[in-house]
DNA sequence: AACGTTGGCGTCAACGTTGACGTAGCTGCC
DNA sequence: GGCAGCTACGTCAACGTTGACGCCAACGTT
């Protein structure tokens, strides 16, 4: 690198000193709308950027966030990535990307990485059973923003989608619509306590009063694979099944195509139902009914919790929990 | 934040001076095999995280690097994302992640916070028109390597796929398999000089014996609702148009669904061909016919190329073409 | 015994910026 | 005229780290 332009350089272009130019470029006031001016001008001429490693350095705010998800091969994810980065320059600051491939020791290795660069906040979505891991930076002082509904500690936050909820809409919109011999297709990576999915399922079956058969529930990898393995086992253990509510529109696609191998018909023979709704759902014949969560909702809370917590460090916020709606199109 | 613990913090523990402790914690040897394990065994015990921000200040490498993006909108982009991100954690390097919707104004701003947060190389799929801002940067010492084709400045690397090569493959392949009245839908956003795609695609027809009537050529922006558009457009002005080129795998989407729509059958009445290979491809039906591009090739080209313009700056570098393969499935 | 070399450490300054504090000059008031 | 209060700066140190250099003891060589 040739150079950079630094505070000394306009201070000296201009003849003041460099905490004079600091105070015009961060408008502290203090100083006259003569000196404003021929400073700006100097900045402008000489290209002069500040240098945030010097700021962060003493200021403690390295103006960056760092978001840590699983990774971009669920659709979901891409989208909301890019939003957040979005909300995060109008804020000012810029964002670390990183992903853990839901793997808890690389989401360890992400985070030591992110608090050496001295992110200002982090948003995660947390690998499994890594909870203590991320209250335990939140203590240290980091504010942290989980997507998950089971954290509680100081200086972090969650906000979560109401699945269980989303869930239950999608099983009551199978009943309604006439089917009674229902399956779902869970994840396999999904541990006992973080069911949502699978709870609203069955709180479904429960409150309606139709008389529906007991239901199945297998467990795959969330993926098309995983939705295609998935329908096959439904369809072996309990052939004459009807309806089927899968993990996310990803296996939702996955179970659409092993059932049409087998020579059954979506919707006529089997109503099947996603969750997510990712682009490609409506792309798919037949298109998708699934469980929406909204991209922008979650971002714009997500972000807003975060910078929250920035600006007020400490600050208990209570979780949100952010509403669902089911999307019918082709597929029941 | 409580505090953070520093070099000092460890030395005080172990009874040496900072300056020893940043030698053992960087291996720069000069201390003895007793100090190393006393200052690593402090350094766990009190957790000590170097601060990368000191460092960054006093190194000029802040151990960062920038991927400036269009957006992740188009389901091409997220993957590569994940990929060169994991490839500079590897190399030991965080990663910014920036998009800039494909405007040069943005991309600018985005630029310049890099520049500021001294990021140690930057990798950006250009918005239009912006080589001489990437190259003015690259000037400015910054390592920058862009996925383009058109570019020549030190300090900066170009790679690309050949695209040309792709479109015509893609055309000679509907040639061959009978097709010979030949459309494409082209991407309005693409400036004169960039149109590898239509340039191949003519090459394509121009180079076979057969002969095919003049082509049609529609601009369209690259997207699903585009591609609709785009083979509305096709039909109406070719009623008897019998293969159609798209831009990206989301125009053919695209125009497989307006398709479909005006009764004509994919691929029996007319065959389309993609281009990029995104995951939808291989789900939608008919299973898209399309120009493969080898993301991990890409993802590996582009951070090897950038890692040497970090590690020996000024160096010129070859711009790099990567080839291409055309993956058959149902649409042709 | 005198001398160079090396290993193992410490000291000091600097990176670019901002927080804390000081100060010169002016204004207004009693 | 004396003094308080303000404006518009400047000075100095510090943030946590590393580059440059220096020092001392131990060792090998002649």
């Amino acid at each position: 690198m040739p150079k950079e332009v630094t505070l000394r350089d306009v201070a000296t272009q201009v003849g003041v000193s460099p905490r004079t130019v600091s105070r015009v470029v961060n408008d502290e006031g203090g100083f006259s709308e003569a000196t404003r001016q021929k400073v700006l001008d100097a900045v402008e001429q000489l290209g002069y950027q500040p240098n945030m490693l010097a700021r962060g350095l003493i200021t403690r705010r390295s103006g960056t966030v760092g978001l840590v998800g699983g990774g971009m091969t669920d659709p979901f994810f891409p989208a909301l990535a890019e939003r957040i980065q979005r909300k995060a320059r109008e804020a000012g600051r810029t964002m670390f990307f990183a992903s853990t491939d839901s793997d808890p020791a690389r989401q360890a290795d992400v985070l030591k990485s992110l608090w050496s660069h001295a992110v200002d906040g982090v948003i995660v979505f947390p690998a499994l059973d890594t909870i203590d891991q991320l209250t335990s930076y939140a203590r240290r002082g980091l504010p942290v923003v989980i997507v998950d509904d089971q954290a509680d500690a100081p200086n972090l936050a969650c906000v979560s989608f109401d699945l269980e909820a989303g869930a239950a809409m999608a099983t009551r919109h199978l009943l309604d619509t006439g089917r009674s011999r229902l399956g779902m297709i869970a994840s396999s990576l999904s541990p006992p306590r973080r069911r949502n999915r699978e709870r609203g399922f069955l709180r479904g079956l429960r409150d309606s009063a139709a008389g529906a058969s007991p239901p199945e529930v297998v467990r795959m990898l969330p993926t098309v694979e995983g939705g295609e393995t998935g329908m096959g086992q439904l369809i072996d253990r309990r052939p004459d099944i009807d309806g089927v509510f899968a993990y996310n529109d990803l296996v939702a696609i996955g179970a659409m195509r092993a059932a049409k191998a087998r020579g059954r018909r979506v919707p006529d023979d089997i109503a099947v139902v996603g969750c997510d709704d990712i682009d490609m759902s409506s792309l798919v014949t037949p298109a998708l009914t699934t469980v929406r969560l909204d991209r922008p909702l979650l971002s714009e809370e997500v972000t807003q919790a975060l910078h929250e917590l920035i600006d007020t460090p400490g600050i208990p916020r209570d979780p949100v929990k952010l509403p669902v709606e089911l999307v019918v199109r082709e597929s029941t």
